[in-house]
DNA sequence: TTTTAAATTGAACATTCGTTAAAAATAAGG
DNA sequence: CCTTATTTTTAACGAATGTTCAATTTAAAA
């Protein structure tokens, strides 16, 4: 198992434009066939054709499967924890926080990021719900979630100072299962419900979902 | 993409005690090996050595590798619906049903099977949770775990009425997504939480949470 | 006990996999 | 432009995969 995405090698020259875009379009291919297949069943030939380049190129600019799946990882991880986090600092200079305020922080920015950004931020959710469900990718996940949700944790903890730590952990965790379903099992909500509606109302209802969760997990006897 | 599960051909014999033996302990291992590695990751071979058989064994008594796939989810899908039905007809001669002895009558058989049944109904819980996620076992999924969930959605529409089903599936969907995630990802609560918690009273507080979150999306304005 | 269907083994099949090495094409730096 | 670091292609390697088939062993049925 990797713990960490290797250094790449100091260079003599500035990469070109042209390595930059091949670089960027092997990601993001990488990261719809991670996303539809997961890590075994995609293979570095399916990432290529979908990058539309020879396989070798995929190994050049990602190292071997494993690395590059860290890379695809990190790359929106980094993006999306600072995000979060940047939210939170927001709302806590308008006023104390509340639960609802605080998971908005936490689901907000990546709903945004998919409706504007689309597909590729669907696919890297689903990315997001392998690596979560998988203990293989612990330490993926322990670099790339943990900091960030460990600080969302510290968040609402401090709104339950009676309460165990544990409890609120718990109840995150919940919350957050709670959204990748909404995200990646769209489809299975709409088998069961008979009826889709929009991502702004699930997203509602989702925070009114975990908000009473949390409370209540807090207030247990 | 197989839509079921082939009958097995007419036979002329009984099969033998020592037969269906290795039959069982065929599909015991694919559970374990499904389970800590994934479908894809998964190999006939590992299966067989963990069955302590030659690989071809495993395809006779299994089929292919997603027939086997197959059989290994719905042989505990099929008891764990049954007596999740049963729990909730058992609850409904008691009296009129409330949220969380719905949730109980869901939640309830799998725990009690996780711990007196051990490490073989944990790997069928990761399983699930495998199956959950990945859009490509849809079809598995509809046949193995709809027709229970439906039947207790149906259950707790009943008690919101004027509430559209749409809800309150989706909330029971976050409730699954929290019942797997309890039970996939204990490390990932015990690294968040820096504790660890009797199963008994995790359970207590997923139903405390869940009822709370029904709730409130059954309310929302 | 004899017959033979069924279970089990052992070996091999054709693919596909991740990765590497060398050659060729490209473009940055002087 | 010239040099050569970097990018890209092409080809190939060994290993592992799912599956099949014929031979062998086991045990049900008569």
């Amino acid at each position: 198992m990797l713990k960490d995405i290797p250094q790449e090698k100091q260079r003599q020259r500035a990469p070109s434009k042209r390595a930059l875009e091949t670089r960027a379009r092997i990601m993001d291919a990488a990261e719809r066939v991670f996303a539809q297949s997961g890590f075994d069943a995609a293979s570095i030939r399916d990432i290529a054709a979908e990058a539309e380049v020879q396989g070798a190129l995929v190994n050049h600019h990602g190292g071997s499967k494993e690395e590059l799946f860290w890379r695809v990882v990190a790359r929106r991880a980094d993006v999306l924890g600072e995000a979060r986090i940047a939210a939170l600092e927001a709302r806590k200079v308008q006023g104390p926080l509340t639960v609802p305020a605080i998971l908005e922080c936490f689901f907000g920015p990546f709903f945004e990021r998919i409706d504007v950004g689309g597909p590729q931020w669907v696919a890297y959710a689903r990315i997001v719900a392998f690596v979560s469900a998988d203990e293989r990718w612990k330490d993926l996940a322990a670099i790339c979630f943990d900091p960030t949700a460990n600080r969302f944790v510290e968040e609402l903890a401090a709104l339950y100072p009676a309460q165990a730590r544990a409890a609120v952990a718990n109840s995150f965790v919940y919350s957050a299962a709670g959204m990748l379903a909404l995200i990646t099992s769209q489809w299975r909500m709409d088998v069961l419900s008979d009826a889709s509606s929009s991502a702004a109302n699930h997203l509602d209802e989702l925070v009114a979902f975990c908000t009473a969760g949390i409370h209540a997990a807090a207030q247990r006897a």
